[in-house]
DNA sequence: GCTTTTGCACTGACCAGTCAGCGCAAAAAT
DNA sequence: ATTTTTGCGCTGACTGGTCAGTGCAAAAGC
């Protein structure tokens, strides 16, 4: 239950409540409750640390459990992470499906969901920075354990953006040159990694200031055209 | 001079042309050579574990020599990584900073400058993956030792894509509504971003193909225009 | 009366950092 | 020319501490 933590360096990144799913508990609402704890506990202190470096004591503390807790809810530290992990990125998904939806819905075109997407992602790291942080900076580790998990996890959430490319290229609203694998990981890539920043060395700008500029160097209004 | 291969693999990652107290007293040859191939064995297992992950033994182990020599050569782990870090960065700067001034030689604009700036970004990061992709795991890391040292070798980085966008904005090449600060910081975000899934999730790609389909979003050429 | 949580003692593996000493080549002494 | 000394680079067994995970009896929800 404690917040904030003084940090030495320039970057005060506090954690947030996980997006409980909410309403629809399966199991107990005492069990998934404590669970809850224990994601928001986790996901700050491994941003903060890293994994490994992150012990189980330490989540079990913060939560205000007793050890013996984490190991009734979870069979071990690197479950707790793994499950910590789909949790997140599930919720970021359904964030940018959302968004592209909406838009889709509102009449606008391949441009403009692409641009909502954008804002969803700012939206999203903006409410969860401890976990974005941790999901990059695990994502391209081999060797370990979760890998895979977050592979298929990372295909789902640029998934997503690659949808909208392709069917921006099919009805003639993108140039059908563009590369749509990459060009989504270059997208996805460059909203996690400006809003990362943002958050850490550049905390007093908004997040329409950070939108705006992500905007304009998707419509190519960088090299000074109207 | 020899580069490295497949990311996903225990691949050795060679750092070369240290040239990093080349000024200062010759110093002994071998104590540089020893130095030398602990930066090679740390900068892979860190980058593929994580640096609580990895122990010292190991560290030793890979680079073939006794634990103790690790402890003759650095103060301790994290000073060892530290410096690491700056050597790395150092080189990556420079090398941005000299694809700018070579574009500015040879009478380019500052398009021409960005774009040779992308490209000489994916070229050291297709050399030195492992470095890149420890470099992002621990850049937004709040809480560690080395943090400051970060910070401060990022706004190195940083500087040079800013002072590349402020004299095109000031010779009317940009739009003079761009952001600076948080435009250089999306341009390196993306472009490290996207290298680092190139590796790991589209390693058939080639260079070109990468570098093309940033050209195309970093010009605007994505919503279909000629 | 189940499920869930607590508190706490315990274990066994693991690991950062230490230290006494080894090998060796170049200088110094004889 | 030979022995002796010096100091650098390196070694690896060892230490003191840490931490994931266990076991269990008692309490607290539901």
């Amino acid at each position: 239950m404690n917040r904030s933590a003084a940090f030495p360096g320039p970057v005060p990144v506090t954690i947030d409540a996980m997006g409980s799913s909410s309403a629809t508990s399966p199991g107990s609402t005492r069990r998934e409750a404590t669970r809850q704890k224990l994601y928001e506990a986790a996901v700050t202190l491994i941003a903060e640390q890293g994994f490994s470096a992150t012990t189980v004591d330490e989540i079990a503390e913060r939560a205000g459990v007793a050890k013996g807790t984490v190991y009734y809810n979870f069979a071990s530290k690197s479950v707790l992470f793994e499950e910590l992990l789909r949790h997140g990125v599930g919720l970021l998904t359904a964030s940018l499906r959302e968004a592209a939806e909406r838009t889709a819905r509102e009449g606008g075109g391949k441009v403009d969901a692409l641009d909502a997407m954008v804002r969803a992602g700012l939206v999203f790291i903006d409410r969860y920075p401890a976990f974005t942080q941790l999901y990059v900076a695990e994502l391209w580790r081999t060797n370990r354990a979760w890998q895979s998990t977050l592979a298929v996890v990372r295909q789902e959430a640029v998934a997503v953006v690659e949808g909208v490319l392709r069917e921006g290229v099919e009805g003639g609203e993108f140039s059908a040159e563009i590369d749509v694998p990459l060009t989504a990981a270059a997208l996805v890539g460059m909203v996690l990694v400006a809003a990362l920043d943002w958050k850490s060395f550049q905390p007093e700008r908004s997040l329409d200031d950070v939108h705006a500029a992500l905007s304009r160097l998707l419509q190519g209004r960088v090299s000074g055209r109207p």
